[in-house]
RNA sequence: UGGCCCAUGGUGUAAUUGGCAACACUCCGGUUUUUGGUACCGUCAUUCAAGGUUCGAGUCCUUGUGGGCCAACCA
C-alpha cells in the first residue's frame, strides 16, 4: 500500500528529533491537564486531539489529569463533566489522575527546597509583594523576609499547613531573581493558606500548591516526555525547568514543556470566563446550550464526535494566532451528517396543497430512500393524501424562470411523489394565501418507470401529508455574535455583540410520521433544508428538533443577487483603487511607501462623493475597509461640521475604528478626531483611554498634540 | 532591564529542512442532480518590508514594521 506521506506539525517535529536524539520512543508519555472548574468547549477539543492523537501515533499512554489545586474554583460536577465529554469525544485514557494525588509528594519537596535555601516564607501583604515585584520594564526588589533562616522557614511552612495562619497572611516563594527580566521568575509563589474543602482531599490541607509548583513536579512523576501547553505558558517554561532542576533525577525521564497556538473560533468566545457570564446572565441556557462552543453544546446542537476530531484535524496545529472561520467547523458537520443522516421530509412553514383530482379518503404509502449517499440505509414509507403541507416559501403565483418552485400554471415534482401543477389559491380577508388547489398526473408517481414518470420538470418539493404530519417543536439556532471576534474589541464589552435572533423557535412545524419512532440525540437530515437532531427537552407527546446546521443555500444567493444586484456598493472602479491602495498600505511598513499612497487616496478623493462615502462608512467591516474610508474622510476633500445626521453617521464608524486592533487604522481614526473638533466630546473617554494604554508610539503622539 | 513568541491568499494549515508556494474551507463562476443538497470542474498569493548570503531564499543573516504574551495568594 502506498503510504501517503503527511506533513508533521511542529510538535511532532520536536518528537521526531528527541527520538532521533535517542529518546526510547516506549517512553513517550503524554496527558491532557484541565482544571476542573468549567466545562470543555471546542477550544479544548484541539488540545484533546492533539495529546490524544500522539498517543495513537506513537503507540503512548496518555493521562487524564486533573489540575486541581484551587479548591476555591473546582467541582466534582465539572470533574464528570469533563470525563463525559473525553469519553464521548472517543479518547480513552491510559490513568485518572490528580494533582492533589501530589499534594503529599509535593509538600516533601518544598521541604527539600527550603532546607537547600530555595525557599521562604513570606507573610507581607500581597500588595507589599506586588510592589516589590517591579513591572516588565522596571527590575523588583528583594523583599524584607527573603533571607530567614531556613529553621525559621521550616517552623513557619510547618504552621501554615496546620492552620495556624488565616488566608492571605503568610505564603511561601521560590527563592529564585527579583531582577530577572522573566516577571515568573522574580520569586513566585509555591504555597498559600487557603482554608478551603477540597472536592478530593476534604479539610486535610490548609495548604495548596500553585500551577507553576505543581504543574512540572506533576508531570515529572507521571514520567510524561512531552507537556504540551497553550502560547501563553510560554514565559512558564523556564520556571517550570527551575523547579524541575530542584528536584531532578538523572536517570529519570525529565518532561519537556512546549506550547502551541490555542484555537479560537468566529463569531464566538472561547474562554471559561466569558462562557461563565453567558451561563450566569442568562444569556444561555446553561453550558449545554445548543449555541455554546463547549463540548456538551455542540453536542447537543447535534454535532457528531467525529465532526469535531475533523474538524481539529484539518484545522492543524501551529505557533501563530489564529480566529479559524466557524465555516469549517459547519463543513465539518455537514460532511459527516451528509453521509450518514437519514433523510426525512419536515415542513417548517406550512400552507395547504390541495390535489382536487386526487380522491377524498385515498392515502397511499411511498417509496422514499432514506439516504441516497448510502445504500446501506435502505428506504421507508411515506403517505400520501389529497391534503398536503407544502413550505409557503415554495410557492409564488408569479415568478420568473428562475424560481425553479411552484407558480400557478407551473409544474414541480413532489419528492417521491407526483408531478402536481398549481391551478388557483385561496385567501382570506388579509390576503394571506390559506389554499393552494392543484391538480396532479397520475402517470408520474416517482420510481412507476413509466414515461410521465421519466419527465423532467424543474423543481422538487418537499411536502408532508397533513392528516399523517406530527407536529413538532423546531429551535432555530444562529451564531451567538454578530462579530467575527467579539472579545478583541478594546474597551468594548464582548455582550455588546450579542446576536439576539440567535435563537428562533418554530412551534408549528410538522414532520413526516416515520419520526415517531425517534430517540433524544438522533440526526435527520430534513431535506432541502438542513440537519436536525432531537433535543433532551423532546417528549412523545411534544417533539423537539433543534437545527444543527442548514444546507447551502444556493437560491437564497440568487434571490439576494436579483433583489439588489449590487449588494457590496463599491464596485464602482474609483473605490475597487482606493480599497486596493489601502491594502497595499496595511502590508507596507516602509514610511515612504505609504505616503505615496497616502497621496494616490487623496487625488483620488476628488472622485468620491460625500454621499458615497457616508454609505460606506457605515458597512466598514475589515481593516482595509475602515482604513481605506479613514484616509478618505482625512483626505481634506470633506467637511462634516454642520449636519447632525451626518455627525451621528460618521460618529460611529469613528467609534469603531478607535477601536480595532490595527494600529494603521487606529491611528488614522485619531488623526481624524484631531482634524475635526467637532468629534472630540464624543470621545473623551476613549481617548483617554488611548492615551493611557495604547502600545502605539505614533498614536501617543498625534494625541498628545490636542 | 524589559524579556519572550509570532508573521505564507479572505480563513486555517503545508512546503521533502535552501530547489516549480501545496491542501482544505470560504467567496465567485460552471457541469451533473427527483434535495437550488451531495459530487465534479474552474478563477483568486510573486510568502510583512528593505538590505545581505547563494547558481537558487517562504526557509539562512541584518535592520525595520506589525501583532501577541508576561506585573492573580488563577490555571
Amino acid at each position: 500500500m502506498p503510504e501517503e506521506k503527511k506533513s508533521l506539525n511542529f510538535l511532532e517535529q520536536i518528537i521526531e528529533q528527541d527520538i532521533a536524539a535517542g529518546l526510547d520512543k516506549n517512553k513517550l508519555r503524554f496527558r491532557f491537564p484541565p482544571e476542573p472548574n468549567g466545562y470543555l468547549h471546542i477550544g479544548h477539543a484541539a488540545s484533546i486531539c492533539l495529546n490524544f492523537g500522539l498517543g495513537l501515533t506513537y503507540n503512548a499512554p496518555v493521562n487524564l489529569r486533573f489540575d486541581d489545586t484551587n479548591p476555591a474554583k473546582e467541582e466534582q460536577e465539572y470533574v464528570d463533566a469533563i470525563k463525559h465529554d473525553l469519553q464521548w469525544l472517543g479518547f480513552k485514557w491510559a490513568e485518572e489522575l490528580y494533582s492533589s494525588d501530589y499534594f503529599q509528594q509535593l509538600y516533601d519537596w518544598a521541604i527539600v527546597l527550603i532546607k537547600k535555601g530555595k525557599a521562604y516564607v513570606d507573610n507581607q501583604t500581597s500588595e507589599e509583594i506586588a510592589t516589590q515585584k517591579g513591572t516588565p520594564t522596571e527590575t523588583g526588589v528583594n523583599g524584607p523576609y527573603r533571607d530567614r533562616s531556613v529553621e525559621e522557614n521550616l517552623a513557619l511552612f510547618e504552621k501554615m499547613k496546620n492552620g495556624e495562619f488565616d488566608e492571605g497572611s503568610y505564603i511561601l516563594r521560590a527563592k529564585i531573581d527579583m531582577a530577572s527580566p522573566n516577571m515568573l521568575m522574580r520569586d513566585p509563589i509555591m504555597y498559600r493558606v487557603l482554608k478551603k474543602s477540597h472536592h478530593r482531599t476534604g479539610t486535610t490541607w490548609n495548604i495548596y500548591p500553585m500551577y507553576d509548583w505543581t504543574h512540572g513536579e506533576s508531570d515529572y512523576i507521571e514520567q510524561i516526555s512531552h507537556s504540551l501547553c497553550t502560547l501563553e505558558f510560554k514565559p512558564h517554561r523556564e520556571l517550570y525547568d527551575w523547579f524541575l532542576d530542584q528536584i531532578y533525577d538523572t536517570s529519570k525521564l525529565r518532561p519537556k514543556q512546549r506550547e502551541f497556538a490555542r484555537r479560537n473560533l468566529s463569531y464566538t468566545v472561547m474562554s471559561k470566563r466569558k462562557l461563565l457570564q453567558l451561563v450566569e446572565e442568562g444569556i444561555v441556557n446553561g453550558w449545554d446550550d445548543p449555541r455554546m462552543p463547549t463540548i456538551s453544546g455542540l453536542r447537543r446542537r447535534g454535532y457528531t464526535p467525529r465532526s469535531i476530531r475533523k474538524f481539529s484535524e484539518i484545522a492543524g496545529i501551529a505557533k501563530r494566532d489564529n480566529v479559524t472561520d466557524v465555516a469549517l467547523l459547519e463543513f465539518c458537520i455537514k460532511d459527516d451528517l451528509n453521509k450518514i443522516a437519514p433523510r426525512v421530509m419536515a415542513v417548517l412553514n406550512p400552507v395547504k396543497v390541495i390535489i382536487t383530482n386526487y380522491p377524498e379518503g385515498q392515502e397511499e404509502w411511498l417509496d422514499a430512500e432514506n439516504n441516497p449517499e448510502d445504500e446501506a440505509s435502505g428506504s421507508r414509507k411515506v403517505p400520501f393524501s389529497r391534503e398536503l403541507y407544502i413550505e409557503k416559501e415554495d410557492f409564488r403565483e408569479e415568478a420568473n424562470k428562475k424560481f425553479f418552485r411552484l407558480k400557478l400554471g407551473g409544474e414541480v415534482r413532489l419528492k417521491n411523489a407526483y408531478i402536481i401543477k398549481a391551478e388557483s389559491v385561496f385567501k382570506d380577508a388579509d390576503g394571506e394565501i390559506t389554499e393552494i388547489h392543484c391538480t396532479y398526473e397520475a402517470a408520474s408517481k416517482s420510481g412507476s418507470g413509466t414515461e410521465a414518470s421519466l419527465r423532467r420538470v424543474k423543481g422538487t418539493l418537499h411536502w408532508v401529508s397533513i392528516q399523517h404530519a406530527l407536529k413538532a417543536e423546531v429551535r432555530m439556532y444562529d451564531r451567538l455574535f454578530n462579530d467575527e471576534a467579539p472579545d478583541s474589541h478594546k474597551g468594548i464589552d464582548f455582550k455588546d455583540f450579542i446576536n439576539s435572533d440567535s435563537l428562533t423557535i418554530n412551534s408549528n412545524a410538522f414532520v413526516e410520521p416515520s419520526l415517531k419512532e425517534a430517540k433524544i440525540g438522533d440526526r435527520f437530515q430534513f431535506q432541502r433544508l438542513g440537519y436536525f437532531n432531537i433535543d433532551d427537552d423532546s417528549t412523545a407527546s411534544n417533539l423537539v428538533f433543534n437545527r444543527t446546521v442548514a444546507l447551502r443555500d444556493s437560491w437564497a444567493k440568487i434571490e439576494k443577487k436579483t433583489n439588489n444586484p449590487k449588494s457590496p456598493p463599491p464596485t464602482d472602479t474609483t473605490m475597487t483603487e482606493v480599497l486596493n491602495l489601502a491594502g497595499r498600505y496595511l502590508k507596507s511598513r516602509e514610511e515612504n511607501e505609504r505616503l505615496s499612497l497616502v497621496a494616490n487616496i487623496n487625488d483620488l478623493s476628488t472622485k468620491v462623493t460625500k454621499q458615497t462615502l457616508l454609505g460606506l462608512v457605515e458597512t466598514a467591516n475589515s481593516n482595509k475597509e475602515y482604513l481605506a474610508y479613514l484616509l478618505l474622510l482625512n483626505s481634506g476633500n470633506f467637511s462634516f461640521d454642520t449636519d447632525t445626521a451626518i455627525v451621528k453617521n460618521v460618529n460611529v464608524f469613528i467609534g469603531n475604528a478607535l477601536q480595532m486592533k490595527n494600529s494603521y487604522v487606529r491611528f488614522q481614526a485619531v488623526d481624524f478626531v484631531g482634524k475635526n473638533p467637532t468629534y472630540r466630546k464624543e470621545y473623551t473617554d476613549v481617548l483617554a483611554l488611548m492615551a493611557r494604554e495604547d502600545k502605539n508610539t505614533h498614536i501617543i503622539e498625534r494625541l498628545k498634540e490636542f
